[in-house]
DNA sequence: CTCAGGTCGGTGATATGTCAACAGCGCCGG
DNA sequence: CCGGCGCTGTTGACATATCACCGACCTGAG
């Protein structure tokens, strides 16, 4: 046991800068969307990956993968949108465990009327806001920490699919 | 109105990797942090800078600019830590519509406990994982971001008191 | 085959966050 | 002095997230 490494100053601000800069940006982008479209940010998480694969259709277990949220939540998640006539459930043919997640004409209206302003806010607020070449420097830093954090129990998204925009 | 201009692969790996890394990162610091002390991110985050303030009280709304959150929802975790015994409320002297957040004698035991694992825990998935320049270079491009942003009917955070650790 | 152990999705209770509305108070112009 | 307006904090209803658990199913070893 040695004495603790407090943060100093320096180290204290980029934690601070990394929580409020994530917070603030989430809240900047939700709120334009929700008053835009009517659509949640949870809302356009999902309908994103649906929208973009093959038929209007995924496995709830690739969703899952896709947006990185617990089974559960994506089960919750998926019942308020169903009842909200955005998407359906189905059965999985290949697997009698598994259910089917169905974008509704209703849920693909919504998300293509909402998506050109969403993509604008995350260019405005984040992307536009740097230079190319700062772009990528932030995801490598950022691909860095994600890859030194221990794996959870649910899925990390594999890349497979663009979670967003 | 001009086309969209729809994220290419290179934009859409940034805002993907902005996101996964800051919810990862989130919540593998909540659960070491809960499994550790029992202490969780919003009873951690509220303890700080009233441990670290004059003699252990702060004015509600100061707690609220420290941390960023909005007015209700640091009045409900107030009332949730004070029914656990971390907090106290007391009247404001100075100005009678005021409230003032104490911590107590088991809060201030609790956090002093958590802290040392919890700062270790930053290093290790944040920090360490950076060089000392490349820390810099993160915390700018950061706080760019941030300044771009609209503000929020509450106060951001000043700096006057680093919100955590 | 059949059973053990893992996967998959859903459910209800609980914890937490958000929203709208309110009450009390300070400030300041008339 | 007082009346309007903004600030402060709280509350209850509601939305959302998490947790423990279940039931159905798949898979593979024996």
């Amino acid at each position: 046991m040695t004495e603790t490494r407090w943060l100093d100053a320096r180290e204290a601000h980029l934690w601070q800068s990394y929580r409020a800069s994530y917070r603030e940006l989430l809240a900047a982008l939700e709120t334009r969307l929700t008053s835009n479209s009517g659509l949640s940010g949870a809302d356009y998480a999902l309908l994103h990956p649906l929208s973009t694969s093959d038929c209007g259709v995924l496995r709830t277990r690739d969703l899952g993968k896709s947006v990185g949220w617990e089974r559960s939540r994506l089960s919750h998640q998926v019942s308020r949108m169903e009842k909200r006539g955005l998407v359906t459930r189905e059965e999985c043919e290949s697997d009698a465990r598994g259910s089917m997640v169905r974008i509704t004409e209703l849920g693909r209206k919504a998300i293509e009327a909402a998506a050109p302003d969403h993509v604008e806010a995350v260019r405005s607020y984040l992307l536009d806001r740097l230079t190319r070449e700062e772009q990528d420097v932030l995801t490598a830093l950022l691909d860095r920490v994600l890859d030194g954090l221990p794996a959870r129990d649910l899925c990390r998204g594999d890349g497979s699919i663009p979670s967003d925009c």
